[in-house]
DNA sequence: ATTTACATGTAAGACGTTACATGATTCT
DNA sequence: AGAATCATGTAACGTCTTACATGTAAAT
């Protein structure tokens, strides 16, 4: 059911047309939290409008409709968010790639490393630039919590790497290899 | 096909029978990678093995068939977690409700700031600990790298929701509220 | 003797991806 | 005029969850 809730989210920050939620998906949500194609977003959009959770507030051109949160969809929504669920399962297949790297041997988990070092850090001044000019343009301190956490993601991820390059790097000195 | 490698990942670490393998996805995957049912599990190893990429080592009782990786299942193994993937979906619902905290009333963002500071830290704490003891059993440094990116992870965490607290605070006296 | 843990499997339904399909509007 | 983007939809197929199903071995 989280596409649903995702759903409601997108659309309770701003109204939304699913091809716009789509491209919230790829931009912001993708990389970090959940992810939809619009294959999904069209038939559950039209759900969620047939619950009363969502509303066509709009029609524009080439048939785009519009849709916002209803109250009742705002309550369904908090209902969701404040519900702690307890055995959360994660499916990230970068990090599982990384949970394997111990198959690897070291020379092979070393080029993984560096470009993991390298691909994090860029992703990381991307998204710290990005807060900066939000910032600069006086957006609320509380929509910018997520983007906060997905840099912090990057940086732990980047000093991580980095450490575990130096840790392979003196596990090696000591086996008295080159 | 990520359940099929991350099976064949762990088989990479050691010979496992179906059962092991449920374990150590509810123990060790779930909450970093990724996660698979027993319903799952039994038919992909019946695959792998069919396909030559894992085979049966040792019967046990209780009808238990240990599986090992073979030599091509480890040349793909090596192939899948070397191919950088470039765009990469992360499903991960507790992470959304994060992503989705803005869209609730700034004392719901608090009490879901509150419980995820003290989880993380109880995590962290937990998963510290557990590396500290592996070290202390000489366990390789190379096997404790997932362990430290997921400490780290949950670390991070941490010090986000302290630090979104800290936020709404000033936020609100900015504002001028009690 | 009973309970718990071990051990494997299949089936139905929900969820997600890829491919197919169509058409309007805007930009160059 | 042609290309790119906007915009929505369905169908087939693959993946994942939940429920059903069965039996053995170890622990109390």
């Amino acid at each position: 059911m989280s596409l649903r809730y995702a759903l409601l989210g997108l659309l309770a920050e701003e109204p939304a047309s699913g091809y716009d939620l789509a491209r919230k998906f790829e931009r912001n949500l993708r990389r970090y939290a959940w992810h939809a194609q619009h294959s999904q977003i069209y038939p559950e959009l039209n759900r969620l409008a047939a619950d009363g959770l969502a509303t066509v507030v709009e029609q524009g051109p080439r048939g785009r409709r519009t849709y916002a949160i209803t109250d009742v969809g705002r309550i369904e929504l908090r209902r969701w968010v404040l519900d702690p669920n307890d055995e959360p399962v994660v499916r990230n297949e970068h990090t599982l790639k990384l949970f394997l790297l111990s198959t690897l041997d070291v020379e092979d988990a070393r080029k993984v490393l560096r470009q993991q070092a390298e691909g994090s850090r860029e992703e990381y001044e991307r998204l710290r630039a990005a807060i900066d000019e939000a910032q600069q343009a006086g957006r609320p301190a509380v929509s910018l919590l997520a983007a906060e956490l997905g840099a912090r993601y990057f940086q732990t991820l980047h000093e991580w790497a980095q450490w575990a390059l130096d840790r392979l790097d003196s596990a090696e000195d000591r086996s008295g290899n080159a």
